[in-house]
RNA sequence: GGCGAGGUAGCUCAGUUGGUUAGAGCACAGGACUCAUAAGCCUGGGGUCGGCGGUUCGAAUCCGCCCCUCGCUACCA
């Protein structure tokens, strides 16, 4: 069994500023590459920018600018992003990279000499102002006029050479795969639309342009340029080095296990690009999973509306944990989700300041006042005691299962139950009381709830990477052992130094400001 | 229009193959305690489980009709 992991964010295309959408896929990507690492895996977690195209071409024209100068700024909007939202990405791809040229060239000439690709004629209803084509049902007349019946814009017929993937042989072969790998599509709902999609008929799909020149060049004809999806979901294979099929990253981290994306990204990813795969005799991915979208007092966020939430306001003001947090707590995963400053506020509040940052808090200072500042160490524990520890223990199994079937959102529900047991353990055994009677009873309490401090901050450590790394440096607990050997282990925490001051986990947030 | 998902406490949601007084968290109210970020703990109020009808000894759970919300219906990403 391998013990490699590789997760991927879909890649961003720059053109626009980060905003939650972006934010959100990069969380949820990351909190699952952070789990598998303390499951001990090889993780190879993957973002990046998608930088080609003719919206970008214009717009470094327009700033007077070239195009790959222009590409190296905006794409370091998105990777100090990767930093402000503390991702632990292993590697950011841009498109514009020597290693993404190489890859794109290798998996199209691999599509050429599998005869999947031919030179065509692609026509249609083109506006010059939407830079998109439309159907005949999408057009009406106007004044004599073909128009666009969405923008209104005017649409003129054009007939442009390009190069075709035959994506319409792959359809029987795609839905064997779906029946084959039935977890391929997550969450299970939206399977069912792509298999629905395919099961209609497939058209063959356009894969280059000769309407604009920022992007690959086909080989062996200039005029054109790789298009779009072709170019952008090569990316996850340029990271591992393809087309040398040989190296040991691709060997390990091919196919990939979970690539993370939006809803609105589904079909690229969950057709085209298995697809592609196939027709190159390469594996498709393991598991494609599109997440809803965030949506700010239940309406999508737009100017015009005024409700636009920005991630990098919200970190700067509140926290990068605390976003984290919010977001996967508060959002099913898998389902659009409203969020509010308000829930915001709430939730940081009641469960990270007063449920689990209180809690570290409280025992701390219980044990720097009443035990030197040291961990005691009595493992003489009664069955309250080890009922405590044993009910986390005895559901890693079920928290491992739920991670690798993307349940993040029961995960959290579970992990924080463990911190709501954890205070009432400490209410109900009342070391204060004990600490004037039963001295060595109270050092086991102590012993006890400092071990579940120490397990719940392991299994929150993916979602808050930050406090949980404060409480366990509090405890002198090196972060190279946040896994889940360190869980069952009891000996693994210093009694004999002190602890380190811990400052005040998760500020509450009060309503005024 | 076609296909699909869903409507459960003020809010966010759990409810396995139909089975005893429908659950959790947040919010709200009261109580005892004091180690703590006036946090934590205990107790409580609050729901004709979208509507109507049917199957059944028994339905949030199955069937039918209706109402409402949302998603997909290909080449901007």
């Amino acid at each position: 069994m391998s013990k490699n992991f590789y997760i991927t964010t879909p890649i961003y295309y720059p053109s626009g500023k980060p905003h939650m959408g972006h934010a959100y896929s990069s969380i949820v990507a990351d909190i699952f590459a952070r789990f598998k690492r303390i499951e001990k895996y090889e993780v190879l977690f993957l973002t990046g920018t998608d930088e080609h195209g003719q919206k970008i071409q214009k717009e470094a024209k327009k700033n007077n600018k070239d195009p790959k100068i222009f590409c190296d700024e905006l794409s370091d909007n998105f990777r100090s992003l990767t930093k402000k939202l503390n991702l632990s990405n292993d590697d950011f791809i841009r498109t514009t990279e020597t290693r993404h040229y190489e890859s794109v060239i290798g998996i199209w000439n691999r599509l050429i000499d599998s005869g999947d690709i031919y030179l065509g004629k692609y026509s249609g209803w083109y506006s010059v102002s939407d830079e998109a084509f439309y159907e005949k049902d999408e057009i009406e007349d106007k004044d004599g006029n073909k128009v666009s019946k969405s923008s209104g814009s005017r649409v003129e017929w054009l007939e442009e050479e390009s190069y075709f993937f035959k994506l319409s042989i792959w359809g029987d072969r795609l839905l064997e795969f779906y029946k084959n790998n039935p977890d391929f599509i997550l969450p299970s709902s939206r399977k069912n639309e792509v298999v629905k999609f395919v099961e209609k008929g497939l058209k063959d799909l356009s894969i280059s342009r000769t309407s604009f020149s920022w992007g690959i060049p086909v080989p062996k004809n200039n005029k054109h340029v790789i298009y779009v999806w072709l170019d952008a979901l090569t990316n996850y294979i340029s990271a591992l080095n393809f087309p040398d099929v040989t190296n040991t990253k691709f060997k390990n981290f091919w196919p990939a296990d979970l690539h993370i994306i939006g809803k609105d990204i589904l079909r690229f990813h969950a057709i085209f690009w298995p697809a592609f795969l196939l027709a190159a005799k390469l594996s498709p991915p393991k598991r494609v999973f599109g997440h809803g979208w965030i949506l700010s007092d239940d309406k999508k966020m737009s100017k015009s509306l005024g409700n636009i939430l920005d991630p990098i306001e919200i970190i700067n003001k509140y926290g990068v944990d605390q976003l984290r947090y919010y977001l996967v707590k508060e959002v099913s995963l898998g389902n659009d989700g409203s969020i509010s400053m308000d829930n915001l506020k709430n939730c940081i509040n009641s469960d990270l300041a007063n449920n689990y940052g209180n809690l570290c808090q409280r025992v701390f200072s219980f044990i720097k006042k009443n035990c030197n500042n040291k961990i005691p160490e009595n493992t003489n524990l009664n069955k309250k005691d080890k009922n405590l520890l044993d009910n986390l223990i005895n559901n890693l199994p079920h928290l491992i299962k739920l991670m690798n079937n993307q349940n993040l959102n029961e995960y959290i529900k579970v992990v924080l139950s463990f911190s709501f047991e954890a205070n009432k353990y400490f209410n109900d055994s009342e070391p204060w009381t004990e600490k004037k009677k039963n001295h060595k009873r109270m050092e086991a309490i102590l012993f006890t709830i400092i071990q579940q401090i120490k397990n719940i901050s392991i299994l929150l450590n993916p979602i808050v990477p930050d406090a949980t790394k404060k409480v366990l440096t509090t405890l002198n607990f090196p972060s190279k052992n946040i896994n889940f050997d360190s869980i069952k282990n009891m000996n693994n925490l210093n009694h004999k130094i002190e602890l380190n001051n811990l400052e005040i986990l998760f500020r509450k947030i009060e309503d005024d400001n």
